[in-house]
RNA sequence: GGCGAGGUAGCGAAGCGGUCAAACGCAGCAGACUGUAAAUCUGUCGCCCCAGCGGCUUCGGAGGUUCGAAUCCUCCCCUCGCCA
């Protein structure tokens, strides 16, 4: 994949670094780690510190450090996550801020403008993310929403770890809203492309920006077939699947990759967004995913958890208090070359920070390095042991 | 020696006649986490078990009052503070 900052092997993972930094480590980490892409957040980033700030700074790149490759998310998960604060209609989102509660509205145009100053190497369109995770009444809370501002729920309440369905009616309307939005997304992109000057509050810092469109549809093949159509129509440089690995059982995901992902070009990337454990990126790329990025690296990490050539290993567990061994006798990551899981397990134990790095750094490896082995063993003809391997040291989690 | 305050589960700390195996916090133990409101959240947390509105032993110690005591009374032990 090639893009104003560089090239990007793939299949590839993209450390995601939603305000600017991937949590824990350093731009310096990431280039010793091997990363190619890292992925931004349009929703935190215009929130703080702003894009016309960032714009005015130089752009993204220059910002934070980092001189690779940048794909930015539109916002449109947090459509999803934040789904208690905000409020959906046709004409885009309206957010109250999680940071000071004042009120933001992110329409397909602002995605778009926003990401134009920020000057990443991508920009994703604004969708509507649906799933059974957050909304605590999915089936309604999707369209209507209750007024964003008084529908304040605090961090710790973690309203939706409880599966519900979604209704095909909901699937749909996020669905046909985001192809709506794409188009809007598209048409705005291409005014700023082709006349810059008649957008004069927009400053575009990257003008090779590419632009992806994301297919929605939920876990009905027949609304993914009309999403990939509707958003193809379109036109992009690129395309990703949303709206997965977002409460669905995991085989109910792969099934979607697998209808979704042969309907986009084979000569382009395609992009599963937010995905996911380490034997799901191997099983999508089976199905033809070529990016993939996720918190779950990074943030697992700082939760005491080690995704290891063995499988996960919570390095917090007593077991582990006087191990002297390597989290991962396999792994040659920087942690694993000179740390033991005891003393892994006491810094994260007493909280240091330290702690929450050196867990970032072995993940980040891993995720990597995992994607390192994938291509390597699409080149010589080993994916299908390979992906045995991965089957076999992360088997299925229970599905609920 | 005198006066005062206090001794509750690993620690801190509520409770002051029944609904108390005892709130809450910490520590401990385990789990979750998938386009990051997350260095977060959840469960568990006296002992036993066939795990139940189950059994057993608890609230410094010993007696007592009461149908019933962590809670009331008596004596004792021990801490801390002030004064000698």
């Amino acid at each position: 994949m090639v893009t104003p900052h560089g090239v990007v092997q793939t299949p590839a993972f993209m450390p995601v670094g939603t305000r600017g930094a991937v949590k824990a480590v350093t731009a310096r980490d990431l280039e010793d780690l091997g990363a190619e892409i890292i992925l931004g957040n349009t929703y935190h980033l215009y929130l703080k510190p702003g894009d016309s700030l960032i714009a005015r700074c130089g752009g993204l790149h220059k910002f934070i450090g980092w001189n690779r490759p940048i794909l930015t998310d539109s916002g449109g998960y947090q459509v999803f996550s934040l789904a208690a604060m905000r409020r959906i209609d046709d004409e885009g989102a309206t957010f109250r801020s999680h940071l000071d509660g004042s009120l933001h509205q992110l329409t397909p145009e602002r995605a778009v403008d926003i990401q134009a100053q920020l000057g990443s190497d991508i920009a994703m369109v604004l969708d509507e993310c649906v799933g059974p995770r957050p909304g605590s009444d999915p089936g309604c809370s999707l369209t209507q929403g209750s007024d964003p501002g008084r529908s304040f729920t605090h961090p710790g309440s973690d309203p939706g770890r409880s599966v519900t369905h979604i209704s095909a009616d909901v699937a749909r309307t996020a669905m046909e809203r985001s192809a709506e939005w794409a188009q809007r997304a598209r048409r705005r992109l291409l005014r700023l492309r082709e006349d810059p000057e008649s957008v004069p509050e927009v400053i575009v810092t990257n003008p090779g920006q590419a632009q992806f469109g994301i297919i929605q549809g939920g876990t009905d093949p027949g609304l993914r077939s009309e999403s990939v159509q509707k958003t193809m129509e379109i036109g992009f440089e690129a395309y990703a699947i949303g709206g997965l690995s977002v409460g669905e059982p995991v085989d109910v995901m792969y099934d979607i990759v697998a209808h979704t992902a042969p309907l986009l070009p084979g000569d382009r990337p395609r992009y599963l967004m937010g995905t996911g454990m380490p034997d799901d990126l191997i099983e999508c790329v089976a199905r033809g995913v070529d990016l993939f990025d996720c918190v779950l690296p990074t943030r697992n990490a700082r939760n005491g958890q080690l995704l290891t050539s063995r499988g996960p290993l919570v390095i917090k567990n007593a077991r582990y208090a006087e191990d002297m061994s390597p989290p991962d006798p396999d792994c040659g990551c920087y942690t694993c070359r000179h740390f033991s899981r005891a003393y892994l397990r006491h810094l994260f134990v007493v909280g240091e920070m330290t702690s929450a790095t050196l867990n970032s750094l072995h993940n980040l490896h891993f995720y990597l390095d995992t994607m390192r082995r994938i291509r390597e063993a699409i080149v010589f003809g080993s994916f299908e042991k390979l992906r045995r391997e991965f089957h076999q040291t992360f088997s299925r989690r229970p599905q609920i």
